[in-house]
DNA sequence: ACAACGATATGGACAGTGTCCATATATGCC
DNA sequence: GGCATATATGGACACTGTCCATATCGTTGT
């Protein structure tokens, strides 16, 4: 059963894939704790193996964390692309599509958390391969909405102008995390639910906040 | 000038306002290293006392955090109040409020990072009195804004509709905390601006993406 | 004024941590 | 087969958070 071995580099290894195991115990660990202060030998305790062994995959505790947070971003896009697999209605689908973030952000604060701060607050740089791609795929799903609306002229959004579309999923983007992150700091003193938010969306969003037929 | 002494409980004490003191150092050392892991020893260096002595102001090292955030949400509420001073319209007071918020959000990163995390990550119940009072009273700035839109007939809100409203403000907070953290995040591909971030505030948030006269 | 007391700071200690180094062991290629 | 290299292990060290006992100062009651 000798692989003929062209050394793709991402195979089973000596150990097993060890890389994996180890991004998958701190996604265990997160998930439990909801917090990522647990300690790099923690994780190796979990994976069951020498304290070491991490530094043959990672150049130090903070490169692994990137490493989770870039599977988080994997999970949000597929979830993503899910949710908004088959709804055509560029405004349907943009609710739809909101609610589905803020749900999975919701569902492993911690995790979330994670996603935003250590992963992207480095230089862009240093992280690895999958995480920034998964985070420009989990956003294009938003772009490709936002693109649709405004060829069909569901949103007021000049078709021909790429810039004033990236602007618009800026803000959306902005918007959806916006809510996640108040929602999960607490900020809601009234009780607000995720339908409410998605009304939220549909109204702030959407509609805006300026009377339609002023009555100045 | 000996002090009657009521034991107020909140003056200089034995070696001076410690407490601020490490508080102090550690804002310095977020403002610095742009993070917030280095060790509560490394503070009380900084501040020149013994590795224990904030053993006496603080639980922990976390509660030490959480008093940090708290200083900052005393900072946010200040700016903001500064920044929309003066400005009768509701909208324009909204904008201003909007800019001056990630103005100092992108000022120190690390700072409103920390903000948001630990501290409002924790239940309710622990925080100290300083830090949910001022991020409240940060609030209270933009919830007069949309209470005076709303009865001005600027905003499309009902003025006696308080849940109304505040849905609202959640949706307004979230909207400039989002586009702080996307920027933060380095989310934006593109070439994004304060000014442009307010013009998208004022056209998603205020005039909303639906077109007016719809071609339907 | 003074003594007792509580609050505040200090130093010592200990387990746990991150990371370097040298060493062992498996894997892939010839 | 044998060798180079990638992968895992164990030892070591400085550093950290936090507990404990001790020292010092401020306040309060009398």
């Amino acid at each position: 059963m000798k692989r003929t071995g062209k050394a793709r580099g991402v195979r089973p290894y000596h150990h097993g894939d060890l890389r994996r195991s180890l991004i998958d115990a701190a996604l265990a660990l997160v998930a439990e704790k909801q917090d990522w202060t647990f300690s790099l030998r923690e994780i190796t305790r979990r994976a069951g193996v020498s304290h070491n062994a991490p530094y043959n995959h990672f150049a130090d505790g903070d490169d692994l964390l990137i490493a989770v947070a870039a599977a988080g971003f994997e999970r949000l896009r597929d979830h993503l692309r899910a949710a908004v697999s088959g709804i055509t209605a560029p405004d349907k689908a943009l609710l739809a599509c909101g609610r589905a973030y803020i749900e999975l952000a919701l569902k492993n604060p911690a995790l979330y958390r994670l996603m935003c701060g250590p992963a992207l607050a480095k230089s862009t740089g240093s992280r690895p391969a999958g995480a920034r791609e998964a985070a420009e795929e989990a956003r294009a799903v938003l772009e490709e909405i936002i693109r649709r609306g405004a060829q069909s002229g569901a949103f007021a959004v000049s078709p021909d102008d790429p810039l004033e579309q990236a602007k618009v999923v800026f803000f959306a983007w902005s918007v959806v995390h916006g809510l996640s992150m108040a929602l999960l700091d607490g900020f809601a003193e009234t009780e607000i639910t995720l339908d409410d938010m998605v009304k939220e969306i549909e109204r702030g969003l959407l509609k805006g906040l300026t009377p339609r037929k002023s009555s100045r």
